[in-house]
DNA sequence: ATTACAAAAGTGTATATACACTTAAAATAT
DNA sequence: ATATTTTAAGTGTATATACACTTTTGTAAT
């Protein structure tokens, strides 16, 4: 019998949910997004808002493209979460100067705020996370997701 | 300095890329989804479903809730997932016996045949990702998930 | 028995995700 | 210089996700 067997037995059927990777990493996406949201309500908007505030703080002004890429997100996908970031006016998204195909993201003042507000909070969420796990399993854990990411890619 | 310092000046928020659980969770959830989706595509569904299909074949017939519960997901996020799957005819949804207000989920036979057709595919996906990261590392990753989803539930 | 409460599920709405397709602009080939 | 190709981005559509709110039904209190 090799390793992830084909047979469609019951056992074999309840192994999947210990087994699969892709099952279990949106299983913990899901936990832990849940945790992070509850915890960075207060400060208005959703850890995954407050990642691109951060990476733009950090890497901006950066186009979609190459920000998509960094965030090993679709470029399609990146557009439409950065929608919500526009209208608030957390995120500014303009024609580039050099090639008027791309679009450069960058941080309005609001969105450095707004930042800067919510940063506590995923600081405390982190440190939730890592007291409920043990900081060694976590920095191992963070380790691996990044190793699956090359995994993945390169697979 | 505390272990995740609000400070934030540039270098903390590119750090956040390597400490942050969420993003680093919701990161690899998209790189693995991405692989087992172009393995499992030939079969017509996705691995999202393949896992509901596989679920069901295992704990079936269950309620909406339980099942959520199962997969420590949001009911009414469990409610929507299904609809695709009811509308190809692979699961079947009907009101419960004893108590009316509950609805059970089982597998039809379309659904069974589906699932074996994928089941293949998903072993193929799974040993790609084994090959790529190592079995030891995708053991003690797949530990990780589920420690950091207790841990997440009672942060 | 009636009232009050609790539990199961559905719906409205919003964000997150990505593929297929299209449009516009830059780069390259001839 | 024009034609071809490549590249950056947007849109249509579909699934995934979850909160707030509502409806229905079962259970408990009186």
């Amino acid at each position: 019998m090799t390793k992830y067997d084909t047979t469609c037995d019951l056992g074999q059927c309840s192994l999947i949910g210990q087994t699969c990777a892709v099952f279990n990493l949106r299983k913990a996406s899901r936990a832990v997004t849940k945790l992070y949201e509850e915890i960075m309500k207060p400060s208005g908007i959703l850890p995954t808002q407050f990642t691109l505030l951060v990476v733009t703080r950090a890497f901006g002004p950066v186009t979609i493209s190459s920000m998509a890429e960094l965030l090993v997100m679709d470029r399609t996908t990146l557009t439409r979460n950065l929608k919500p970031l526009e209208r608030e006016g957390l995120l500014r998204v303009v024609a580039g100067k050099d090639d008027k195909r791309s679009r450069e993201i960058s941080l309005t003042n609001k969105g450095l705020e707004q930042m800067e507000e919510a940063l506590p909070l995923w600081q405390e969420a982190q440190c939730r996370i890592d007291q409920a796990l043990g900081s060694a399993r976590l920095d191992r854990m963070l380790d691996d997701l990044t190793a699956v990411v090359s995994a993945a890619r390169s697979a």
